[in-house]
DNA sequence: AAGCTGTCCAACCGCATACTC
DNA sequence: TGAGTATGCGGTTGGACAGCT
């Protein structure tokens, strides 16, 4: 906020260019879109531009509200049952990354892509691929997804959550178009993993009294103290399932040395790469 | 302590599409 | 129906910060 009083002052700072802001807002711009949104909704963001008096363009007004002033805005880390959406979700639409946030209650599209570049696409500097290869997905979906599963079981009780290896191979498991919403619908059910996902503003409009049904809700409510590694460093797996920060790949079962002798073992088995 | 490097993420930009007149 | 405008989306950038040397 002063780095932008700062900025707004210099001397590059074009008369031409005063008329609109940019930069980090403020908080008092912050407190003046709350209550513009409030009274009007989140719409016609360019006449909440100009009628609230800030020196912002709509989609400026519009994106600073989406992805940072909504309420329902989850913040935090990404938990393993979202980074399981994540790459689930990418390996069927790739880069859709605001369908893709339709299925993570409280994340944007901005967070998930942020999170897929600078994690996901680490990993595949890491391994000395492109993200976009077969090689690449094949390693998420037999490797990283079932570590994820793992996990994510490991953190439950067995009784109230369990993956199934099926939600990650099973072709007939695409997502299209989200079916229509059933009362009390699971958006991410482990146990139903025959069900269709559903857009999670879907299932909150139809299910608004039942926000503890979410595979969030009931998983990592259960497993406080998750930290993903790159974060803070948490003693455990990374976001991977590998031990480590961003040395990740050298001291522990699951090392580079797993994953590459995975890779190696694709490589000479049965998939051909573009 | 200072400089360097890498990571994270908020915000911007350009383009495509939808909407309005 | 076409032009102008608004909105949405994905890609990219730049600054803050933490960790390392």
């Amino acid at each position: 906020m002063e780095d932008y009083e700062r900025n707004s002052n210099s001397p590059t700072h074009h008369e031409e260019d005063s008329d609109v802001r940019k930069g980090p807002w403020t908080e008092e711009e912050d407190a003046i879109l709350v209550n513009f949104v409030s009274i009007h909704g989140d719409a016609r963001w360019n006449h909440i531009a100009r009628s609230s008096g800030l020196k912002r363009t709509g989609k400026s007004c519009r994106l600073r509200w989406l992805n940072y002033l909504r309420p329902d805005v989850r913040r935090g880390n990404i938990t393993l049952e979202e980074q399981f959406m994540i790459l689930k979700l990418h390996s069927l639409w790739g880069n859709r990354w605001s369908k893709i946030a339709q299925y993570l209650p409280g994340r944007t599209d901005n967070e998930i892509k942020n999170y897929w570049r600078t994690r996901v696409q680490k990993q595949a500097k890491h391994l000395r691929c492109d993200v976009n290869s077969n090689l690449f997905k094949d390693t998420m979906r037999n490797v990283w997804m079932p570590r994820l599963v793992e996990r994510i079981n490991a953190q439950s009780s067995p009784s109230t959550c369990e993956l199934s290896e099926s939600m990650i191979t099973d072709p007939g498991q695409r997502v299209d178009e989200p079916s229509p919403v059933e009362p009390g619908f699971l958006q991410f059910n482990p146990i139903h993993h025959d069900q269709q996902l559903v857009p999670a503003a879907e299932v909150s409009a139809a299910s608004s009294n039942s926000p503890a049904e979410t595979l969030s809700d009931v998983v990592v409510n259960g497993s406080a103290g998750y930290d993903p590694i790159g974060q803070t460093g948490f003693a455990g797996f990374n976001d991977w399932g590998c031990v480590g920060g961003d040395n990740m790949w050298t001291n522990d079962d699951e090392s580079l040395w797993f994953l590459q002798d995975q890779l190696l073992s694709h490589e000479t088995t049965s998939y051909s790469y573009n």
